[in-house]
Order: C-alpha cells, then structure tokens, then sequence
RNA sequence: GGAGGGGUGGCUGAGUGGUCGAAAGCGGCGGUCUUGAAAACCGUUGAGUGUAACAGCUCCCAGGGUUCGAAUCCCUGCCCCUCCGCCA
C-alpha cells in the first residue's frame, strides 16, 4: 500500500510513476471518490460530534435529577441521520481502499524503464561457464538414468508438475537446504525461524498477494479459508505485523526453509519440462526489516549473501536488475540471480531479492519505535531467495554431470552428504 | 470431542451503561541528587486521522445489534488459558 497522501495530494505525479511500470490509475475515478469520500467524512464528523455532546449533556442533566425527555426528542432524528451517514462512508471507503489496495509500488529511481523481461539490465557476469567434451545431458534424463529422479510417479501420486526423488539425489537436495542454512545463519548473520506453511488473508495481504494475486495461490476449501504459502516471505515478513518493535533491535535478519505452493495459473505452457517450475518447491528465504534510512544498502548486502551460496558451489551467474514493468507488485527495486543451465545454454532464474520499502509495512503496520522521537514509524522490509533449492538442484546436477552420467558432489556439500563425492547408478 | 475462564496502551493489569482514551505498576523519556552510575524522588509518556497550531473525529480482538449514550449489555466469529477425553 501506497501512502495515501500520494492519493491525495500528487495523484498526476503517481500516475507518472506507475506508469514506469506499465500500470494505468484511473486518476479521474480515484479524485472524484476522494472528493466524495473527503466532504462526506467532514459530514459524519460533525454529526458524530452532536451526537458525543449530546449524550454527555443528557448524561449530565440525568445525573442531577432533571426532566432528560426534553433533551431526548431534540436528538431524536440525529440517530437516523448518522446511521445513514456513517454507512455511506463506510462504502465509500470499502470502495477507495479496494482501489488502493491494487496498485502495485513505486520503481526506485534507479530502476531501468522498460515493460518487458527484455528491458532487464544484466550488471554483472561471475564464474565461469563449465565446458563439456561430451554432450550435456538436461536434469530430467540425467535423473532418470540415475534412477533418482521420477516426474511420472509424481504425477501419479499427485498430479503434473511434482516431482518424486530418491537415494543420494534426495540426500543433495537436503544437503543443499542445510548448507543454506548454515551459511547465512553462521556466516551473514540471520536469526533461523520456522513458520507455518499455512496461513491466512491477513497476512497475505500484508506482503500483497492479495487481493489481485488469488489465483497463483492454492487455497484451502475448509470454512478457515487457509492458503499454502507461495514463499516463506509471506509468514516470516509477517512476524512483524502488528508490531512495534525498539528501534535498538534493528535491523531484522530472518531465514526460513520452507516448502512453496504455487498454482502456476499464469504459466500453463512454460517450463513444463523438469524441475524448473513445480506446484510445490522448498526455497531457504532471507527477509530483513529495518530503518529507511538501511534500506538500500541492506538490498545489496542482502543480494550478496544469496550471491554467496552460488560462489560457493561454484556455479556461474548473472546478476540482473529488473526493469520496471517486471518488477513484481510490491517490490521498489529487485535484482534477479540467474544460473547457467548448461542443457537450456541459457542462465535461469534462481533468486529475486527486493527492497518493499514500507509498501508491506503499511499494509502489515509493522513498526519500530524511533529512539530520536520516541514515535512509531515504518519499517522498510525487503526478502530475497538465498536460494531456490530445487532450481539449485538441477543447476548442480547439470553443472557437475560427468561424461558417464555420475554426479560430481560439490566440495562444500560433502559435509553434509556422509562423504560422498560422487553420485552415480 | 466435552466443561469452564478470558482478550483493555510498548508490557502487566483495574474498569460501576454517562466528566473513560481508560486506574495502578513496569518500561521509555526529561529532571533533582551524584565526580559518574545505581537507588530514591519529581514530572512526562497510547495509536491513527486532522490542523499553521488548536479543535474535532476514530480506535479497549473482529463484525453485527440494543441505547440519547457501550471498554462495560446481547449475538456471531477469531484467538488465548484451565480441566477432562483423545492423540504424534
């Protein structure tokens, strides 16, 4: 949620802005309702007003023993008019804020314009692109000929778009989970925390997947109304909602392993092949909640500490930086990670890291007490993927292939894996 | 699943249908004292909206209702606690 007052006082200026990102707000309709919605609550208030002065004088006359039936027909239509009032206010509102509630954030102004994913800038390239002197295979075969990896079962158990492993290719994808792990909360700083893998409207509308975002999500049928969460971000960012937190205790570094859910609605004919886009994936996620004034920084030190576990394994990347138009909805700036994927010849997606600002903590009122005012103010919050694990999965796989179809084992992951330095048949 | 008790400011916790945005304590902030600190004492201290600043308005879990007037009474929902049963 954007600060109301950009509604109110620059509303030509936001449309500029959001425009950057390809999003049209209806100027026209939101000043008429804002004008509306501005007269109407001056009314009530009023209202409200004779109504609180009028009880209390009633209150008054009562307790000195007077005759209160006088006082009591001079109030009489007061009721009715208020109640007409406060009702088509309340409308009014419910309207303004369903509005509101749907325009995505503010690009940070060293965003790159652009609408579409070609407009994304690539800022750096490290690592470097592994050789092979035999054809690469892809994950896919390269897990079936292991006899680890099995899509078909999957889908017999669950449907399209799971996935079913085994042996020591299970034992990697944990491994990589708590190399993850360990890394950020030993090297980089972050508090482990585990959360609920279910939760519910409040907080998804607090990081802004609601309301415009329902149908990515899988949505439970019992009468609690439930959602599988679509990242970690959702309910580790809203540990902080509804709170104040002492401004000494910032900033705010979280990690979380946690499986996501994702319907994929949007995206029926895309990477249906393999690892690459499944209904349910596990992601080690880094949110951090601090001051404004931390927020830039804490974005490229948080880019870092995802970059960190790519370096570490040895895998080859990209660094990118979103344009405006495909940023997602609540971000002000995002840099995607993306991987080499020897079998596609292409780098992939594997981590997005964004700055929110206090888009999220509007919504979530997630606060802390400033030690200078000793008043609340908002937290900027940003998260980023540290990293997909099953992407992960498939980047060392088909990285680390050999000729013969084996799996070499990252050196930082044998720790983790009993030993073992290569997976094969 | 059964029975009961609760949700009040940053925290703990009082609150009679009317001068209650709300006692008290803790914590925070400012001060006195002190070389400095602690202790003690004095003062101050909810959030939002609105205003040049006041005023005004909203908020005592959420949503409805009763009433001239609701933190207080009624209904529904959510959450927490205690006891019994069941259970990994």
């Amino acid at each position: 949620m954007l600060d109301p007052k950009f509604f109110r006082n620059d509303l030509k200026q936001l449309a500029e802005q959001l425009r950057a990102r390809g999003f049209e707000l209806d100027v026209d309709a939101i000043s008429a309702l804002e004008e509306k919605r501005k007269t109407l609550q001056v009314h009530c208030e009023s209202l409200q007003q004779e109504r609180n002065a009028s009880a209390k004088s009633i209150g008054k006359a009562k307790a000195q023993g007077e005759d209160i039936a006088p006082l009591l027909a001079a109030v009489e239509s007061l009721k009715s008019q208020l109640q007409d009032s406060e009702a088509e206010l309340s409308g009014l509102q419910a309207e303004l804020e369903g509005i509101l509630a749907r325009v995505p954030n503010i690009p940070h102004e060293s965003v790159p314009a652009g609408l579409k994913e070609d407009d994304n800038v690539e800022l750096a390239r490290v690592g470097d692109i592994p050789t092979f002197d035999f054809e690469p295979k892809d994950h896919v075969d390269l897990g079936a000929e292991l006899g680890m990896l099995d899509f078909d079962t999957a889908s017999k158990i669950t449907g399209s778009r799971f996935s079913v492993m085994k042996g020591p290719l299970a034992t990697l994808h944990r491994a990589l989970t708590q190399f993850m792990l360990n890394t950020h909360t030993l090297e980089h700083g972050y508090n482990e925390v585990y959360v609920p893998y279910m939760v519910n409207r409040d907080s998804l509308y607090g990081t802004g997947q609601l309301p415009k975002f329902e149908e990515d999500l899988f949505k439970l049928t019992d009468d609690r109304e439930f959602y599988l969460i679509p990242t970690a971000e959702v309910p580790v960012t809203n540990l902080m909602r509804d709170e104040i937190v002492d401004e000494s205790a910032l900033p705010l570094r979280y990690t979380a392993h946690t499986p996501c859910f994702r319907s994929e609605a949007g995206s029926y004919g895309r990477d249906t092949r393999g690892m690459i886009r499944q209904h349910q994936f596990e992601k080690v996620e880094l949110v951090q909640l601090v001051k404004p004034e931390e927020s830039d920084t804490a974005l490229e030190r948080l880019t870092e500490h995802a970059e960190a576990i790519l370096q570490k394994l040895g895998l080859a990347y990209r660094k990118m930086i979103l344009c405006a138009g495909d940023m997602g909805f609540s971000a002000t700036k995002t840099y995607d990670l993306e991987v080499w994927v020897p079998s596609q010849e292409k780098y992939r997606e594997i981590s997005s890291c964004s700055n929110m600002r206090d888009f999220q903590a509007r919504r979530m009122k997630a606060r802390y007490r400033s030690a200078e005012t000793g008043k609340p103010a908002l937290l900027h919050t940003l998260n980023g993927s540290g990293l997909a694990v099953g992407r992960t999965l498939l980047a060392v796989m088909e990285n680390y292939q050999q000729a013969d179809g084996s799996i070499v084992v990252p050196e930082v992951l044998r720790p983790y894996m009993g030993g073992v330095e290569v997976i094969k048949r």
